[in-house]
DNA sequence: CAGGATCCGTCTTGATACTG
DNA sequence: CAGTATCAAGACGGATCCTG
């Protein structure tokens, strides 16, 4: 009884669990953002880049590969000139992909909340 | 038609939105695991540091912080010696923290499939 | 176009020590 | 107990050059 987690195999609240390093994948900063972009539509390298504001070739990279690594993206490259490399959710990236993006609509459909609680915060603080 | 997120005033996917820094302190590598122990019971500084397995003081205290100001989290000091701070969820934390929960309870319960993928994927590019 | 490799500056992290 | 201050190490990010 002392947690919802006790009779799992997996525990990600432990240090040393390999599901922590999978959730880190799934929710770090570009892992998120790749996961709900590919959620709507297969995507090239490129327009992957362009969809998630923001990242470098590096750091997509590296996410997409950690990803692919741990089942959720699959990576099609198809030996044309000039090269075309699709990314696409598993079924089981997609199932991740869905929670995700449940999260994410929560929370923008709520930053009037947010950035009122982030004004009060500040004024009582003296806006440090 | 180009996206789901067209007709949201707050876009995640975009650099300067304010939602992607919110959404960045839900899912980062502490502020997801600290919304899923505070879930299931509101905990002291020290307490929660024994449940989130790894955090330093720091982080902990930074991840707070940012999670108050998010008003996600609600800090309640009670004047006394020693002193005695709780921390538990906001209703907006808590249905934050359900999805976050959601999800992983989906990749605990899925971790099967990924260390399979892993291993293949090793397998195929020699263990690199 | 799709990326791997490298260099380098910056931001984050995590111990450790210290305070109220 | 509940943090803040400090500092060193490493991760991260960008730019650039290169291959297929």
């Amino acid at each position: 009884m002392a947690s919802d987690a006790d009779d799992l195999a997996f525990d990600v609240f432990s240090r040393q669990c390999p599901s922590r390093s999978t959730l880190e994948h799934v929710t770090g900063r570009w892992g998120s953002l790749t996961l709900g972009a590919l959620y709507e539509e297969g995507l090239r390298f490129n327009a992957l880049r362009r969809r998630v504001d923001g990242v470098s070739e590096k750091m997509l990279s590296q996410t997409l590969h950690a990803l692919e690594r741990d089942g959720l993206v699959l990576r099609e490259a198809q030996p044309v000139s000039p090269p075309r490399v699709d990314y696409e959710l598993t079924p089981l990236g997609r199932e991740v992909a869905e929670r995700l993006l449940g999260l994410i609509r929560l929370v923008e459909g709520r930053m009037d909340d947010v950035l009122t609680a982030r004004s009060r915060y500040d004024e009582t603080r003296g806006g440090r």
